[in-house]
This record gives structure tokens, C-alpha cells and sequence, in this order.
DNA sequence: GTTAAAAAGGTCAAGCAAAGTCAATAATAA
DNA sequence: TTATTATTGACTTTGCTTGACCTTTTTAAC
């Protein structure tokens, strides 16, 4: 008993799956004729079945050529992630173990590379002109309150 | 799938790569016609995709002989640019001082919405556990070094 | 030199082509 | 029955395309 709903989603899941990088551009007008239903239907089962909680993140253009992008996530769940990071961080960090964590985030495309950038020169000792331990506390927090910051943020991009 | 505007803006930024100079100059209605589209739409996508935001100055002549030049902003613009920000910071700067620039280089597109939130959290008071005046003298020091990080780092959007 | 025509490029607004939103209704599951 | 999930369509917003008309610059005629 399988609503157009599901089917739309086993096809675009299909889709993705078959695509190499995980991610499916596709016309939404389109879509909803092969399906035969109102386009709306497809924004429907996008935001039912392919949000950020279901590890999606979907972009689109509007206007002549536009299109309706879905990206797999490759990160399984962005809080679990944040707070695993922020206990790794603990209560003070020094600068090469801030990079360290900082270059993780960046291979698992958490975040992108001017971001890696803009997070490690916030962390560096020439900034941070306190005296230790003081400075590898502050850096913690820093560091916490980034990666958290990244949790209200929305996806990679923008 | 992708609109004339996305092909005409790929053909420029090909021909400015290939450049030496990082400029080209075309004849606005032979590139209309080599894409058979009427000339505005060059300007169109001029300004969509060439504009300073985009790190792009576009010049022009017209009548015989006539021009549009595209020039891609150097390092030595953006190292201008972000010279006359970190002016602007100073030695010590508040929260909503440092909140009121990053608005600014949001609106200005020199930054995205994640990496204005990001700036912010690292500069908020509650992170900056330390007595004022150093507390601004501090975000002050942090501020200047995220924008100048911006240098090192590549386009917007990666 | 002046002037007129030609050869560029510029502006703007209308129309078209997508995609987005929202709320009403229908269908299904509990 | 009631609550949740699907479906639909009217209306909105955004982005692309086109064309009519305008301005600037060069060139040629006089």
C-alpha cells in the first residue's frame, strides 16, 4: 500500500543511491508529471522525507533552467557529531590539538575550508595574548562555541 | 538543465582562467550572438555573476570599437579591502561594534550567513570570559585575525 | 571643424518559466 | 472517532529571456 508520496521517495532515493556523489539534481515540474501529481506534491515529500533530520539537504533554483537539488548528508547526526567534538575538546585545548579537531571537521565536510581557516585563526596563540593555562581555557571555549554555532547555522555554503 | 545565463557565465569564467591577466575583454553583441540570445542578457549576466560581490569589476566602451572588460579582483583588492576593516575594528572593539561589522561583510556577500555565525560566536561575551577592557582588546585581536584568515582562504562558498 | 550616420554598449520593464507556500480537503491509521 | 499523513490547487516569489528605446563613441561626409 505504497502512497505516490513513497513511491516519488523510493524513486529519488534510487536516484541517489545510483549517482556517484550522492547528491541528484532533477525538474520539478518534471517529476511531478512522471508521477502525475501537482508539483507541490514533490516539495511535500521533500520536506517529509528528505530534510536535514533525514540527513538531506536539498537546494534549488527557481526561474527558466531551475532545478531541485537533494545532497545526501555523509555526516549521520550533526548534534551527536557537535557534542562528541565538544568533549573532545574538553576544558582547555592547545593550539595543534584545536587544529587537529578543526581538520577532522573539514575532511568529513562538516565544514568547508575557508571556514577551517576562519575557525583556526580565531584559535591561534598569537591571539589569544593571555598566559597559560588561561589561554588553552579560552580556546576551548572558543573552539565549543564555533562548533556549536554551527548547529543554528544552516548547511554548508551558506 | 543549466540556463543560457549559466552557460554564458561558464564560457567567461573559462576564457578569465585561461587569461594570463585574470581579464578578458569581449564585444557584447558578438558573444550575444554566438550564444543567440539578444545582447542584454550578456548584461544580465554581467550583473548576476560578474558584480563586485562576486569579486568582479566590469568596465565598458561603447561606440566603434566598443568593449566590456572583465577584470577578476586580485589578492592585493581583497588585501585592501580587508586592511580597511581591520581599521575599522581597532585595538578594542564591543560585541555589538564587532556584530555591526559582521553584518556588514555579510551584506556586502564577503561572507557567508554559517561563517557570520561562526565569527559571532567566537566573539560573544559569554565565550570572552575575561574582565573588560582586555575583553574587547581581546575581540578586537580575534576579529582581525578571522578576517584576515579570509585572504588564505579561497572564494566564497568553498 | 561640424554634422550625420553608424557602431557599439546600457536600461528598463514586460512576460515567461520555474520553484515555494499555505491552507483546505481527502485518505489512512490508531 | 480522532489524529496523522497525503493530496490538491490557488497564489506568491524568484530568476531568465526578450525587445523597445536610450546614450556614448567613432567615423565619414561636407
Amino acid at each position: 500500500m505504497s502512497s505516490i508520496s513513497d513511491l516519488i521517495e523510493k524513486y529519488l532515493k534510487n536516484l541517489i543511491e545510483a549517482s556517484q556523489q550522492g547528491q541528484i539534481e532533477i525538474q520539478r515540474n518534471l517529476l511531478a508529471e512522471k508521477f502525475r501529481c501537482v508539483p507541490s506534491q514533490i516539495n511535500y515529500v521533500l520536506s517529509t522525507r528528505f530534510s536535514l533530520v533525514h540527513g538531506f539537504v536539498v537546494e534549488s533554483r527557481r526561474g527558466g533552467g531551475g532545478f531541485v537539488r537533494i545532497v545526501k548528508l555523509t555526516m549521520d547526526d550533526k548534534v551527536n557529531k557537535a557534542c562528541q567534538l565538544c568533549d573532545l575538546v574538553g576544558d582547555d585545548i592547545s593550539q595543534g590539538g584545536a587544529e587537529g579537531i578543526i581538520g577532522r571537521m573539514r575532511e568529513s565536510k562538516m565544514i568547508t575550508g575557508r571556514e577551517a581557516v576562519l575557525m583556526k585563526a580565531a584559535l591561534s596563540r598569537d591571539v589569544l595574548r593571555i598566559a597559560l593555562p588561561a589561554r588553552d581555557q579560552m580556546r576551548a571555549l572558543i573552539l565549543k562555541a564555533m562548533i556549536l554555532s554551527l548547529l543554528q547555522a544552516g548547511q554548508r555554503g551558506e
